[in-house]
DNA sequence: AGCTAACCGAGACGGTACGTCAAGTCTTTTC
DNA sequence: GAAAAGACTTGACGTACCGTCTCGGTTAGCT
């Protein structure tokens, strides 16, 4: 007996998908979010208007469809010699990624959108990129036993506290860290 | 001979301005930054909708106007028995205003928007309320003789590690610290 | 040799035929002829789209074979006493139609489109519902003997002056005329 | 104390008004009704979508302001010999409005849209040129003495009866009648 | 007192993006 | 090979806000 795998009907056009997560991403790199209309999005990866709005319910969802992949693939870290290493890595990697990649270009815009729109946050809360990779840095030190003291409790405030700071960095100064700065967060991390 | 202090013409109307900058506060917290227009800022102050051109450029801007009194007050924290109750006080009243008050809201919008415009961001740069109230804390627990070790040089960075973890719990996770967390962090940061 | 007199393949579903013939129908009688759509016509008749197009080229096309056969019935009328009697029998009738019957306001929704739309103003010239039922009346009320001093020659006059009082009265007041009325232009119809 | 003729703020302008009602004139001819749309208006006319459905609610408004009075002008005839003349002269008058002039264009495509939108058929009651032609017509040759046994009372009749065969002829068969045949339903309609 | 300048409100102006809808076509599976 | 399902492109729909302009009218300092 055979099985229904595929739905009745035309099934979706992975060409359209792909063209619109491709269009986003130009767009956002050349134009910047605000510029960013869905119309212009249609129009750019030459597909109907109302197909982008068959999928995908506002900008913010594209675009986040269109980097969380990159952006988990960036913020991803191999192990080196040493613990203070492995963080320093980590905190480079975070910062190049919210200073310099387009990823984390799209990242910061869905970040400022989450604060006025709660839609987005919500959206946003379900795929905590930034959180996810600190909390794997994270795990990363403690198979090499150092946070040896800090009970596993309080996880949520060890990434706020790795993260944060470069965070502040980029979001309110909008300077990128230095690398000694980097190593020193990274030291002091691991000495609480 | 008298110099010309004011300039020719009808002054501008004391009773417009803040006839706008309240109806953007009431707005802001009513509706939200995303539903704020400057046509309804207009009508709801019940001004001319050039009268709002003609003063501000941007929500944005006057938003700013609104709220950087407030939130530079609200920022504002006593001196109390050592330099640990100060820094918890400082970054207790940080999570309030980033979490509770309309003044926080107000800026996170604006900290949102410094996302996706450059604008804004600049706008932003120039009344750096967090840095500001940061540096004011600094030098504080400093006058007290705390961080006695730490160079006047990285002063950036000592504010990023200060503001940056409870900024990040606020802006991506959307959580308000526990009173606890807020003593740890502030023993951490005084302990460098 | 075996003789194909069937087309190869599945046949013409019948059932979708009337389907959509029935569909129209309704809709128009529960929505009017603007609010009628060919994708609204597709699911209100549980037939795909595309079976829709395949049959007919408009919703004109599909109004006409709904209610073509409808029309030509109302309009016969069966003879009665005398000539007089006839016409405004015929008048009657004409009325009816074009007042209160659903293939009436069938009719008149396809005159409409056909003031705008020559393609469907052919369409309704090939089948004149409207001129074919009073030649039809004409030709009974000849053959007892009436109208003897006109001409054959002018039967299209004939035919305009017999119905277009009633049809101004439809399309352009709107206003359904009284019986006394339709008498008296029965009367002078055939006093010519 | 003075008075406030003007409404407050900037007053309509003139020329937007008349660039869209000759857009509207020029898209008939050229186009026809159905490919008129009120994107397409505003276009023409180079004035914004906005103001077009600020003063008018649909394209079958705009026709009207555009076509009422060059069709009063149209349908109206001066006086001659007498009273059969004059009749022959209205019917041919109608005829070239419902046959040759683009303002009888304008009107048989508003008459075609009020069969199937209860609006267009409110909105073109409220300007009943035919009717109002006819009865200027009427009252003219009353004037002169034709139409003595017939009462006031069945105006509305006679409008029918006067106008009903030349609108059949052209909006079902799509002919325009010969001079005789204008003269001799003249000649009939007089004789009543 | 009159003049000039810049303000004030109201609201129309040409634009443009919004999100929805229908048109007509295309692609896939099912009958 | 027709039928049904449903995705596709195209483009009009009516609404809302954009920033500008054009009104009548107001409020000051300067002749």
């Amino acid at each position: 007996m055979e099985q229904h795998q595929r739905p009745l009907g035309r099934p979706r056009s992975e060409d359209a998908r792909l063209a619109v997560l491709r269009a986003v991403d130009d767009m956002l790199v050349a134009e910047g979010y605000a510029a960013m209309t869905m119309k212009g999005i249609a129009e750019r990866a030459k597909v109907g208007r109302q197909t982008v709005y068959r999928w995908w319910s506002s900008k913010a969802e594209i675009l986040l469809e269109a980097s969380a992949a990159d952006a988990a693939r960036e913020l991803t870290v191999t192990p080196g010699v040493d613990a203070e290493s492995d963080v320093t890595a980590f905190l480079t990697a975070l910062r190049d990624f919210l200073t310099r990649s387009d990823a984390g270009l799209a990242y910061r815009a869905l970040l400022g959108e989450a604060q006025h729109d709660d839609r987005v946050a919500e959206l946003l809360r379900g795929t905590d990129v930034l959180g996810d990779a600190a909390r794997a840095c994270i795990a990363g030190v403690r198979a090499r036993g150092a946070l040896a003291g800090v009970p596993e409790a309080g996880a949520d405030l060890l990434v706020a506290e790795l993260v944060g700071p470069v965070l502040f960095q980029t979001l309110v100064t909008g300077r990128a860290a230095e690398p000694e700065e980097l190593s020193g967060m990274a030291r002091r991390f691991l000495a609480r």
